[in-house]
DNA sequence: TTCATTTTTTATCATTTGTTAAATTTTTTC
DNA sequence: GAAAAAATTTAACAAATGATAAAAAATGAA
């Protein structure tokens, strides 16, 4: 997916702003396996996915993934984007990825020079707020049979591409009662 | 809390465009038990809370209660404010509540037209997105007691203010457990 | 205060999910 | 293609949480 589709996702921008947003993004290749953001540092870019797939995950006893990225979607380190602090999460290639790299210092940049990019970037924010509150929501009230039914309803390519372990992570069960679950439903 | 703290905790706004955002909001009053927004219906403005504690809420077989808003936060139907659809939560006043009122149909025309008002409110959605980032990470690696010795840790006066069938609900758990946590805590 | 209502706790049993270990299947490597 | 490694499933038992009902405590109204 190429970054004038990503950007549109996003929030339609002018021409003009469109042009200053792709001007400071280059394109940069990682394998599969590769380790993009380290938890704990802070991170000086934001991607944005032409191809592939990744995970975030904390660790903690073992490790929690929290979110998947495919095509179109952005990687944030939240905390070093928002407050330039270090931030929690790991970013782990699932598959050969092509991104393209924008550095956060540009960016805050152009948020303060061109109000279109501000309103794009508070757009960005507000859609990533509402599909994690969805999530959060979503956790209040389903049980973990519930979740794999909506996950595999929304967002069925995922659980092709993604090993079962890092699914019952993100739905927040172990991967032998996600196994439990997928035998009772056949 | 006045509107201009308030305003100050999300971002630093130059004088001229506070007080641009300042003449666009009005003071408002209600009582304990009042519903302030109601679901699927589109909300036309946001609040800004001056003295109060107010829940929000899903309806479901029972009723989940995902936030709590207290004396400098903002109550936002995020799908009215961000996607101009019917959101899915309601507002209850758990007290007497004062309110500063903003009409999103103003909000959004500032939004436009001042930089600094703009990346005002996407350094709301942003804080907003890691605050709710941050309780979905601890949901998912946490289990009940754990969440509620965090609650106590970080919100101790939500316990002494909010009913604890509420607080049940907001850690995603029925009241009889969190009864039986507590139990086991002294 | 006193009574009625609401909230919280306690108890019992059912269900869901976790833990551990082993068996099976799939994928990777040589 | 065979061996090794990784991922997934299955099984048995433990622990956590849910559901229901009843008792106790706290709150609110007359």
């Amino acid at each position: 997916m190429d970054i004038s589709k990503i950007l549109d996702l996003i929030y339609q921008l002018p021409e003009q702003s469109k042009l200053e947003l792709q001007n400071n993004v280059s394109e940069i290749a990682f394998p599969k396996g590769h380790i993009l953001l380290k938890a704990n540092k802070i991170e000086s870019n934001i991607y944005f996915i032409k191809k592939g797939l990744v995970r975030a995950f904390v660790e903690r006893d073992n490790e929690v993934t929290f979110w998947f990225g495919k095509e179109g979607e952005t990687i944030i380190s939240m905390k070093s984007y928002v407050e330039d602090e270090p931030g929690y999460e790991n970013i782990e290639l699932l598959e050969d990825c092509e991104l393209y790299e924008l550095k956060t210092k540009n960016l805050r940049k152009l948020f303060n020079e061109d109000v279109h990019i501000a309103n794009w970037g508070r757009k960005f924010a507000e859609k990533e707020l509402i599909k994690t509150e969805e999530r959060l929501i979503s956790r209040q009230f389903k049980n973990a049979s519930e979740r794999y039914l909506e996950l595999m309803k929304d967002h069925p390519e995922l659980i092709k591409r993604v090993q079962l372990g890092h699914i019952a992570s993100y739905l927040g069960i172990t991967q032998v009662s996600l196994s439990r679950i997928r035998a009772e439903l056949k």
